[in-house]
DNA sequence: TGACAAATTTGGAACGTTCCAATTATTTAG
DNA sequence: CTAAATAATTGGAACGTTCCAAATTTGTCA
């Protein structure tokens, strides 16, 4: 089935010239003739010739493999699947193909697929860091060479580029918002305490209620798994408190969803009875019902800005690990009872 | 900063025996004694080595790059990130890499990646052709010898594998379940009207219509973006007919978000107003309100059997192109405002 | 036209692995 | 103790490209 390969001397061969020409055909250099060169491109589309990149990265340096990695802690999370698409985008145009992969924040099977990556020799990693990733995870990979962006968690100690959104401003402006509404008790819902994101946005929480003068009590904040359930389990939580807050400030919009299914099991309508604000504004927080208010972060731009960060540092080749914060702002919908959809919603009655 | 590479060389001068003792150690061959191999070992870990794939495929066969492709039509849409995972899954603990990437319905862009993906040198390839793929483009990859399955959609012609849903059946089972609640009116809505899912999902609609006695009228059909965005455009215009619908069967579930919202702008609620059901059954689907009734696929199990298909197919040598159907299952939530959930809705009135 | 410069082309040595045939070391059988 | 068989090891060619230094062609100017 498979006939054998056309390599470049057979393209030499049949357009009467050295494979070295060919090859500086292939690399768009000035140096060649431009009938030769067009004669060769003739030939190579005639003989449906394919480009051995591997026989190729042997030769050159590890930088010009064209192909960076992407991992992922939860693919299935949509924020995820978001910023690969952001990523994919700018690597696309840029020539290259990402490796991605996803690990489920098995620390085990991130280092099985870092480690499969290498091989394949990517020129860059993009890596959202599975839950207890230490710096020496990624010693290695950043000794020989190879730039690493982390993108949404930060590896304390890593001598890596990272990416990460404003949390702390972020939960900040959520919690004003709901302070400016008039709650007074605003939980704190969702995330594992041992992780750099929760403790930014709580960080930011804790800002925002000394600022509005309120008292940030730590029966309020309730920690769970960031995801969906996690959110049902923390509402429940909150709610058999003495003193029941009246709104909260969510890790992420999968943990707001959950708390929106929550409030609802005990017949509470979120956005009316109970003020939620979500952070990330994933694709469905504006569809859903009721509309999301919450923090945009903008996966796909932050997945564009990651690799456009990537791409910088391979071709800067050794370029100083950079830390850039992506900015976010408070998107207002309806979860959080805001006064213009009060009005609209009386409207409907 | 990149300190020089370690190679096969390297460990071969430092462990005291030849590169071919190496190259077998690396490969797991039973013919080397087991003290070399421990020994060859140590020295593996002890000096960092990291093999060279690149140098390795360049000896070996094609099939043996431990690297398949993954291109979507649209990664944002989370039934393809589930898929995306379910391949992940199979091809990791098989030891390969994927490639991923996103078309987004675009053509040339499918065009790109997949050459690109070539270049790298992948075993395999799995895809959901964009939109318009034609068997011409996927011509010069099969007759070089590299497996290719489609998933989710079919390219007439193209002597690949592929892995479909059963549509027909699924909608069959959709259309009879709302025609035993009672409809009459049943719309089929969304869907570009040129694509085989689209045809087999309205073929599926149009026997069970004639099954169930009633009459498959052709206002009823409503095509649109297979989106969110079609769906509420879809249902607009099915609600503006002489004679309404008062029950639908959807495209997908992303088009079936879309009909929830659109009905809810004019007041409708679905479930209790209008029966809607989806095709998929994403993960939102069990958690939107209301939960919405559709047609399993299970997504990641889909990307598991096809990673499998496609990994039977590189190891055969060159199988013969199959054609699986996955089948399907109703599962009925609160969407189509079936009696079980009825009586749950009375109860909280 | 001759000399020099510029433009183009080229052979061969790498790159890091695998594979093959051949070699050497170790057992086993007689 | 030797021959044959088996186990383990090995050097070198090959894979398809790039890079370098050198060679060849073409063009320019006096």
């Amino acid at each position: 089935m498979s006939r054998e390969r056309v390599t470049v001397i057979d393209i030499a061969h049949a357009a009467g010239v050295s494979k070295s020409t060919v090859s500086l055909v292939l690399q768009g250099s000035p140096l060649v003739n431009e009938g030769t060169r067009a004669r060769v491109n003739a030939v190579i589309r005639e003989l449906g010739y394919v480009y051995n990149r591997g026989a190729a990265n042997l030769r050159q340096s590890h930088s010009k493999s064209k192909i960076i990695g992407i991992v992922v802690n939860d693919l299935t999370n949509s924020f995820f699947a978001e910023l690969a698409v952001g990523v994919d985008m700018v690597v696309q145009s840029a020539g290259y193909v990402q490796f991605l992969s996803n690990t489920g924040e098995s620390v085990d099977r991130q280092r099985e697929v870092i480690a499969s990556m290498r091989e394949h020799g990517i020129s860059g990693l993009i890596l959202s860091p599975a839950r207890g990733t230490e710096a020496a995870d990624l010693k290695t990979l950043v000794a020989s060479g190879i730039p690493v962006v982390n993108v949404v968690r930060q590896v304390a100690g890593a001598k890596v580029s990272s990416l990460v959104s404003d949390n702390r401003t972020g939960m900040h402006e959520a919690v004003r918002h709901l302070a400016g509404l008039g709650h007074g008790r605003i939980a704190f819902l969702g995330g594992f305490p041992d992780t750099a994101v929760f403790a930014d946005r709580l960080a930011g929480y804790r800002d925002a209620m000394v600022a509005m003068g309120l008292v940030p009590q730590d029966d309020l904040v309730i920690s769970s798994a960031p995801s969906r359930a996690g959110g049902v389990a923390a509402i429940e939580r909150a709610l058999v408190l003495n003193e029941r807050p009246t709104a909260a400030v969510c890790l992420n919009d999968a943990v707001a969803f959950g708390v929106c299914d929550g409030l609802r099991a005990h017949r509470l309508e979120p956005g009316s009875d109970f003020a939620v604000i979500g952070f990330d504004d994933v694709i469905e927080a504006q569809t859903a019902v009721p509309a999301l208010t919450t923090i945009s972060v903008d996966p796909q731009g932050m997945g564009r800005r990651a690799a456009q960060l990537l791409l910088k540092q391979i071709n800067a080749g050794n370029a100083e690990a950079e830390a850039v914060v992506s900015s976010v702002r408070l998107v207002v919908r309806q979860s959080c009872g805001a006064a213009s959809d009060k009005r609209e919603r009386l409207a409907l009655l």
